[in-house]
DNA sequence: TAAATAAATTGACCGCGGTCAATTTATATG
DNA sequence: CATATAAATTGACCGCGGTCAATTTATTTA
């Protein structure tokens, strides 16, 4: 039960990670490819598969890291006092989550943990984004009758929805905001 | 402004379909192989191409299929008198959207319209089953404060959300059925 | 320090979705 | 019926994610 970590295969996944941040914020996320990350870090492609099980943990890690500070932020603030606040709070968040289409496909696709073994980074920050909601839901003037966990799982849901209605042509007329809003207006008031 | 459609076309394109469903039935839905359809159907690979956008368009059809193929058994049903009949109405729909999770993915993706101009037969099974599951609401012992329109929204919001969860590897414990009833209980009683 | 062992890296290769200029087949026109 | 025109079909080819036996580099052992 050795562990043998070279800090030589650190400083490659350093080199990786850091060619891949280039090119999404010179192309965005979509226009990824993986040719062009190892092209750019140096390495040979077989390299990289030796560090990412695949080119979706990859995008699970980053994408995974754009949410986690979209949460760092969420954190500092007080607990809105009403459920327009609540909505006006969670939008950079969602913004980030449909920045592209893509975006939000990996994150559905790993919201729950793809494997059995490996809980991504992703699945980690729902977690985290439903402990910071439940905390708030704990004193504000929201319905009482259901815990805060379910709540803020319902609140959960309620954004996918939303979010998922940005990209559907059949919807496109009301704003993320305005159709989020609707919805925690009926789930959280009591 | 002339519509040449030659039946050959059509003879194709049923081939294809009926090659594709083959597959399907035998090895599952992800097995799926463009090559291994066009074999079948005795067509080159670019045919396939003039008849679908591409691979996800031959699924959204043919999932889209088997969703209203659920849905006509929904419609047979009566309204359901209570959440938990409502739920277990549901379930066999549900059973089938997560019969794989490759099938569940491309739900989701395509419960959207995907592209602005074709909207994809999965996406009009959402409006569909929208349609269906509020005219039951309408008369059975649900919550009256906002539209059947908006709680048939949150059911789907909430189906989503159970399904998603049972790919968990978080919360395996729980049953997709289970799960559904609690988040239906709190949000469709009066 | 040299030999043995384990870890990291390499790049040719594969599978498979998707493209397109060229060809075949059907339909409209004189 | 012959010719022109449009539609359908073909298959060689490409892009790109992913694999793996062979090789290089680091670590352990004698």
């Amino acid at each position: 039960m050795t562990k043998t970590v070279q800090k030589r295969t650190l400083a490659t996944r350093a080199r990786l990670v850091e060619a891949a941040s280039n090119v999404i914020a010179e192309n965005g996320y979509e226009a990824l490819r993986v040719e062009e990350v190892v092209k750019r870090a140096g390495v040979a492609k077989g390299t990289f598969f030796a560090h990412f099980a695949d080119k979706d943990a990859l995008m699970d890690r980053l994408i995974g890291e754009g949410i986690n500070r979209c949460l760092d932020e969420l954190e500092q603030c007080k607990a809105p006092a009403d459920v327009e606040e609540l909505v006006a709070t969670l939008m950079p968040l969602l913004e980030f989550m449909t920045c592209e289409r893509y975006v939000f496909d990996v994150i559905l696709r790993y919201s729950g943990a793809a494997a059995i073994e490996r809980i991504g980074d992703i699945a980690m920050t729902f977690e985290r984004h439903g402990q910071v909601v439940s905390a708030w839901l704990a004193d504000g003037p929201f319905r009482r009758d259901v815990s805060t966990q379910l709540l803020a799982e319902g609140i959960q849901a309620f954004s996918v929805q939303a979010m998922a209605l940005k990209f559907c042509a059949l919807h496109a007329s009301e704003s993320m905001e305005s159709r989020l809003l609707t919805y925690l207006r009926a789930w959280l008031i009591v």
